[in-house]
DNA sequence: ATCTTAACACTACATTCGTCGCATTAAGGA
DNA sequence: TCCTTAATGCGACGAATGTAGTGTTAAGAT
C-alpha cells in the first residue's frame, strides 16, 4: 500500500512536476482511494516526507575511492545528480519544505543523516594521514556540497559536473590546509 | 491598484505564511476584485514575481562603510536579516520560485540584479587598493553571503548574526589572498 | 459633448479540494 | 467459528478555487 503511494508520487511527479503533484492524481495512480490518501499523508508535504523518511532508512553510504579528493568528488557528484535529474526528488521535498513545517523540519533531518553519514570520508582521511585529526568532517563536507546547492537552486544558473569536481577539489585543499 | 494588491500581498504574508496566501484573500483585504486579480496576476505565483520586480526597480546599493570587510558585513547583516525577519518575503518568493518557472525566472533575474550591485564594495576596495584589481566581485559576494541562505534556508540550522559576520569576513580574506 | 477603448466590477458557473458518515474488508484473539 | 478492531473503500457534501460572460466606469481623442 505504501509502496504503491509512493511510486506513484514519482511518477506524478516524474509527469507533472511538483507543481502539478495532487492528492487525487496519486490517488488515482496508485488505485488507493482518495480519503485513504488524505486520511494517511494529510498533503502533498506529507507525501514527499514519507518519501523522504523512506529513503533516509536505507543504507547510503559515500564512496571510498582511497583519497579524501576522490571521495568529495564522488559525493558532489551524486549531489549534482540529485539536483539534475528530471524528476528531481530532492528538489520536490526542498519545495515542500518551504511550505509546512513538517516538511522542513523532515528535510533538516534528513540532511543531518546524509552529512553525518558523509563525515566518514574525512575520517578516513584522517586515518590515513592525508588531513590534520582536528579536521572538521561537517564543515569539510558542507564546504564541498553548498556551492552546488547555492548556484544550482538558488542562483539558477547552469552548472556542468565537471565544476562540481571543481567544488569537491577545493574542500579537500580546505580540509588539508 | 497594483500598489494596493502587493501591499495586501505582504500583509495575507505576514499573517498566514507563504502557504496560507490566497488569491481571494489578497482580493478581499485589497478590496479589489476576485476576478480582477486572476486577470493581471494569474496565480499567487504570479503576485510573488510583481512583488519581486517592484523591488528590483528601487534604488538599492550596498551601505560604504570604508573597508571591503565592513562592506561584506553590512551586507550579510542585510541578507541575514531577509531571511529571519517574519514574514520572511525573500523565503516566500524562493518558495514560489520552486513551483513555477516563470517565479523561478524572475527569481534568477533578482540574485543577478542584487550581485550586480553588491559588486561596487570590490569594486571600491580595488580603487582603494585593498584588494588585487583582478578580484571578482561577483565571486566575493557569493562567498560572503552563500552560506547564510545555506545554512538558513537549506540545512535549516540555527544561525546568529554574529556567524554571519565571520563569513563576511572570510569573503574580505578571501579577496585580499 | 460624444465616441472609443481599456480596465475593472459583478454574477454565475464549473471544477477541484478536503472532510464526513458509513459500509466493507482483513487480521488477530477468545 | 465468532467477535473485535483497525484500516480501507465508497459516495456525498460543503467550501474553496478558477473561469466566462456581461455590465460599468474612467481617460483620452475628436
Amino acid at each position: 500500500m505504501r509502496a504503491e503511494v509512493l511510486a506513484a508520487v514519482v511518477a506524478e511527479l516524474a509527469e507533472h512536476g511538483y507543481d502539478g503533484l495532487t492528492m487525487d492524481g496519486v490517488a488515482a495512480r496508485s488505485g488507493v482511494h482518495r480519503t485513504t490518501v488524505y486520511r494517511r499523508w494529510k498533503s502533498v508535504a506529507g507525501l514527499l516526507v514519507d518519501l523522504l523518511d523512506s529513503g533516509a532508512t536505507d543504507d547510503w553510504a559515500p564512496a571510498d575511492t582511497g583519497t579524501l579528493e576522490g571521495d568529495l568528488i564522488a559525493l558532489n557528484r551524486e549531489v549534482y545528480e540529485s539536483l539534475t535529474i528530471e524528476p528531481s526528488i530532492t528538489r520536490a521535498v526542498i519545495a515542500a519544505s518551504f511550505r509546512t513545517p513538517e516538511a522542513g523540519a523532515a528535510l533538516r533531518e534528513f540532511w543531518a543523516d546524509r552529512y553525518r553519514r558523509s563525515g566518514v570520508v574525512v575520517q578516513r582521511a584522517i586515518d590515513r594521514g592525508e588531513v590534520p585529526a582536528t579536521t572538521d568532517a561537517y564543515a569539510v563536507c558542507v564546504a564541498a556540497t553548498a556551492p552546488i546547492y547555492h548556484q544550482l537552486l538558488l542562483l539558477r544558473q547552469p552548472m556542468t559536473a565537471a565544476e562540481s569536481d571543481r567544488y569537491a577539489r577545493a574542500a579537500a585543499r580546505l580540509g588539508s590546509s
